[in-house]
DNA sequence: TGCCATAAGATGACATGTCATCTTATGGAG
DNA sequence: CTCCATAAGATGACATGTCATCTTATGGCA
């Protein structure tokens, strides 16, 4: 198998195994790892429309309306008109949206763990840095790059 | 953010960009990237049960049932019954699905031509055995393992 | 002021990953 | 030989990624 090959299947296989992980470390929280991804965002960066939200998911490419809609008929997260834009909806975590902020926190805690049981921080920091080289330039590479600078200057849009 | 967490989502960051090239490559071909990997793997193994064909497959967990479904309707495989055990179906390429591994080829060297052009030979080398240690033992690294091995002694199942 | 290109979302369609459940066939224990 | 645990698939249910299309709201331009 060329390399080429090989890598390309080794990061469709981590992601599948580490989504697989992540998932059933959820189950207790009866959400999903996507879910999970919303709550975080959101948690992180405020409330927020759905078009920044997407920007911020590193899943999207057309926006996660059927995401944000189920959550929002679950309770997790609260959908507002924005008073200056009609267009647009506001998202916010609801009280249990935020009670489960701080459970998810823990549970990527173990994902992190799980990770740094396979690999040394050098060898996570090489990957780190490939990857990086990989997606440059791409959205979810921009998503990726926005959530990095997102504790220090805050989200833009 | 801890460089867990950014390794965790370059990956799967790098997951859904190569996805969605390759996903845009394979729509002359009228096949969905999954697809494109069932070929594949019929045409590198032969023909197999979809039992086997689950193993080989870097998605599982449940077999491929459905997946393999659309493809018969499309003409892309032939399923029939195993005489040996009636439990079984044996899946084989039909002639188109012959047709399009020679082109399902051609699209991934596209493929294997923008990972050479983001990573040097070298750093992709790197990247294989920083991932392989990241998922050594589970479903994916065993898939890619047999995949790897498949050319000297085939497939065992 | 009225019209239109464009942006933000919602929604339907399709394929698939994942899980649970159901059917059928096998193969071994008794 | 009979019964049952188990294996292989099929199928229904649910969530989501992705694309196309539709609605509504904005904002700029004639």
């Amino acid at each position: 198998m060329k390399p080429e090959e090989e890598l390309r299947f080794l990061i469709l296989g981590a992601q599948r195994e580490g989504n697989r992980l992540l998932t059933d470390l959820l189950i207790p929280l009866g959400i999903t790892s996507s879910q999970a991804e919303v709550i975080s965002c959101l948690k992180a960066g405020g409330p927020m429309s759905l078009n920044a939200l997407g920007k911020l998911l590193v899943c999207e490419t057309g926006s996660p309306s059927r995401l944000v809609g189920t959550m929002v008929e679950r309770g997790l997260v609260a959908r507002r008109e924005n008073a200056d834009d009609r267009r647009q909806v506001e998202l916010e975590l609801t009280k249990e949206g935020l009670r489960l902020a701080v459970e998810i926190r823990q549970v990527e805690a173990r994902l992190y763990g799980w990770l740094g049981q396979r690999l040394t921080p050098q060898e996570i920091t090489t990957a780190v840095c490939l990857l990086r080289a990989l997606i440059v330039g791409t959205a979810a590479g921009k998503a990726i790059a926005q959530r990095n600078g997102q504790l220090s200057h805050l989200p833009k849009e």
